[in-house]
This record gives structure tokens, sequence and C-alpha cells, in this order.
DNA sequence: CCAATGCCTTGATTTCGGTCAAAGCCCTTG
DNA sequence: CAAGGGCTTTGACCGAAATCAAGGCATTGG
């Protein structure tokens, strides 16, 4: 899991000014002229977590901006097995251009605050604007990128492995911050890592009795051996 | 696994003089001037099955269409185990573009014809053209919600439901065709869905006695019970 | 204060898929 | 034709993770 902080950090930092926020979203990719129509037509939305933002086989109408907490983005069987296929931070572009139907859910795993707009607005935007469509094909790629480095985790790591891989790209290697909040209950994880709250629990238990990481409130994790965890996190 | 045929069929046909070979790939975005120049920095390459096409962090200095025959790309851990993470078939654009270096491995699953151009041409045009970067939008975007497909089929599914996905959209439904060849070995399809030769072959083999399929000379499958077929791919 | 609820942990048992080992089949090559 | 090698199949066994089942520990609300 990666927490991006940095992506389209070269964005111009814009006043929407309905959602009266600052923020370096889809905005940031288009000239000042444009901005000032797009900041007419957003909207700031501060969500509930466990909302759902995009249904399965819905029509959307509308883009986002993630300003602030943490969407996941899952696929489910029939049966109910459910799996997280991507995590959208801030200041990640949320939507499928070029599509009407999603195929897949969104949901706020914590509150989240949203920048919305028009499909229809961002569209234009997109034919009339190459800068938007760069910006755009980046993220895409990124997430691409995340998405195969995950399939590798997911298809041939062990449960040990896993779990370390989860935690190990949490940490900000810029912040050198060997401290944070899980973003993600263990159901989540689980979902994320395609294996049950058991099996993940368990492998967290194994980690802190080794004294590779301490677990506060179940939610705050330590890491106190990064180079130990790093090496069960499958190289 | 999804035989594309059909991307890119908007492109307009031309004729890469030097590759010698009339294809609808990366040239198709790009207008009847630009394409001549196009066509004269190109080159077609033969590929043996098996031969590596690029390396894990190895510096990229060209990008390709894929004209015929199928590539797999491929991450590894450092023990070896390896995981597909993508297929190409004709006629995708394989590399990545604003990285120099890969971060994965691409080799020709089949025999596999291609034509290349210079990084830096192709990332000329780029710039200039931005339809050449809106046809490279949607190749990622589809190519992200197929990794995203799969994810779920690598941490949800079981093996037999992984073959039989496997199996499934190999089936091209637009020829009704229901007998095709398999473009990947035992091994192949192994890393393709996160599992061992010796499952991958029993599920096969599972499937033949119960009916559903039939396979001659190992490559070879017809799939005589297509909806109980689906049944097994997990809705 | 005491349920009640939601989330997490722990234990016992089962099972699916991996590992190890041996053979079969097909194609090439001498 | 025989030998060899690559790929595939099959069998016996094992082990990691799933499943089933309790119980713990917070927070919430009557």
């Amino acid at each position: 899991m990666t927490v991006r902080q940095d992506v389209h950090s070269a964005g111009i930092p814009v006043l929407c000014q309905s959602c009266e926020a600052r923020h370096r979203g889809v905005c940031g990719a288009l000239d000042p002229d444009q901005l000032v129509g797009l900041a007419k037509i957003s909207s700031k939305h501060t969500i509930e977590p466990g909302v759902e933002l995009i249904g399965d086989a819905e029509t959307v109408d509308s883009y986002s901006n993630v300003l602030s907490g943490v969407v996941k983005l899952t696929k489910s069987l029939s049966d109910g097995r459910q799996q997280i296929v991507g995590l959208q931070f801030a200041p990640d572009f949320l939507g499928r251009p070029f599509k009407v139907e999603s195929a897949i859910n969104a949901e706020a795993a914590t509150a989240v605050s949203l920048c919305s707009f028009p499909r229809a607005s961002i569209e234009r935007m997109m034919r009339e604007s190459p800068e938007l469509e760069h910006r755009l094909l980046k993220q895409t790629l990124n997430e691409l990128d995340e998405a195969r480095d995950w399939m590798v985790t997911l298809g041939r790591k062990t449960a040990a492995e896993k779990v370390a891989s989860f935690l190990d790209p949490t940490l900000d290697p810029a912040t050198n911050a060997t401290s944070f909040e899980l973003p993600l209950t263990r159901a989540d994880i689980a979902d994320f890592l395609g294996l049950t709250i058991e099996t993940v629990s368990r492998q967290l238990t194994r980690l802190r009795t080794d004294g590779l990481i301490r677990i506060e409130n179940n939610r705050h994790v330590t890491v106190t051996s990064l180079t130990r965890l790093a090496g069960r996190s499958g190289a």
C-alpha cells in the first residue's frame, strides 16, 4: 500500500470557491481561466466512513478529487467474496473516464472529503485541455504500476509476507515516521490482501510477539525493526 | 484473460514502410504527415518464443507495437517466484512512458512480431500530438480495468475458478468460437493465476473428465459446455 | 451500571493447494 | 529407430491458511 501525498505536486494550487478548499487535484492541470469556470461548478462533500460513493454497475455522473481521507475501491463476486482493488488518497482523481458504467464499488474507508465536478464538465475540459489528459494518464500509469505490484503480492506471497507488504510502504520514507494509524480495519486489510480476518490478526500478533511492531488501540502501529520487517515482505 | 483484437480499431491503418506491415497500433493515432516521419524510423522485428524483450531494472530505449503473437509481462521476487502481471496482444502498445527504468520483464510467450520506435521519437510525438496521448490513456485505462478484475481472481478465487476464469474470456464471444489454441504453457498459466503447474494440470484434467472441455495436443482446447464452465469462473 | 454491539484475538480442526517424486507423451535429432 | 529433452500428468503426502467456534475488549446507549 502506498500513501501518495506527492503525486500531482507540480499542479498549481487552486481555490475552488464553491468548495472553499485549496487543493491540488485535477484543477491543478488547468490554466487559470479554465479554473474559474471549474471552481464555480465544483462542490465539496464530507462523507462518513462506510458510505458508498459509487456502486457497482451504477451510472456515474460526476468525477471527484479526494481532498482527505481514504477511499477504497472494491470488487465482489456474487457470493459476497470481496477484493479491494485500489485505495485512493488525496489528491487522487476518482472516477473512470470514457465509461459511463462503473464496474467497481467505491466506499469511504475513513471520513472522506471530496471535491466533485459534473461528468460533462470534466469531459469537455478533457477534450479542450491536453494538460488535463496528460495528468490523468500519469495517474493511471501509476495506478497500473501499483496494481501490478499488488498482483505479485496476491498471487505469490505468503500470509506473513502479505501483511508485511501492507505495513512496509505505509511507512512514509520521506518523514521517516515508523509510527502511524492503520487506515483500514482488519476486515479491510484482509480484503486488500486476499486473506481472512483471522489470518491477518494472527500475523499481526506474530509480528508483535516477535518484537517487530507495537500496536496500540488496535489501530496505531509502531514499527520497531524496519529492516527485519522488510525482510518479510518478500524482497 | 482477454484477447484484444478490437482496441484501437478507430485508428487509421498505416503502412510503416520500414517494417513493411500494415498495422493499427500507435501510428494510427497520428495524422498522415507525422506518420510518414514515424514510418521512416520504425523497424520491424520478429522474435522467438522465450526471448526477453525488456529486462527488469533495464533502461528502455524504445517503444513497440505488438503486430502479432503474445507478450507476457512478469514480475519476480528475489527467490524466483514469478507472477505474470499482463499479457499483450496485437495491436497493443508495449512500453511504459515517463519512466526510463522498467520495473517489469517483457518476454515473448509465442513467436512475436513487433514494430519498434526510438524512445525519443515517441516522446516528442506524444508532446506534439494529444491524439496519441488520448489513445495511450485509453489503453492504460483498459489495462487497469483488466488488472483489477485479475486481482479478484488472484485474491479471492479457488484454483478451479481461477482456471475457469482463464479459459472463459479466452473464447472470443464475437466469433463464437469455442475452440482455440492456448497461448501459454502450463507453467505460464500457473504464473498467470498464482498457482503451481501441478494444480493447473489437475484442474484441466478435472474439467476434461467432467466433460466441460476437450484437449488435443496439450494446447488445443475445445469448450463443450460453456454455461457450466462459466458457473465455475466465480460469477 | 449493565446490556448490547462491533471489532479483534485465540484456539481447534479441516481442507485446499503446494511439494516431492515418478512416469508418460511428444517432438526433435542423430 | 533409438535416445534425449521439454512439457505434462498423476500420485502420495504435507502444511499453510481457511473454517468453525469462543471469548475479550472497547464504546454506546438505555
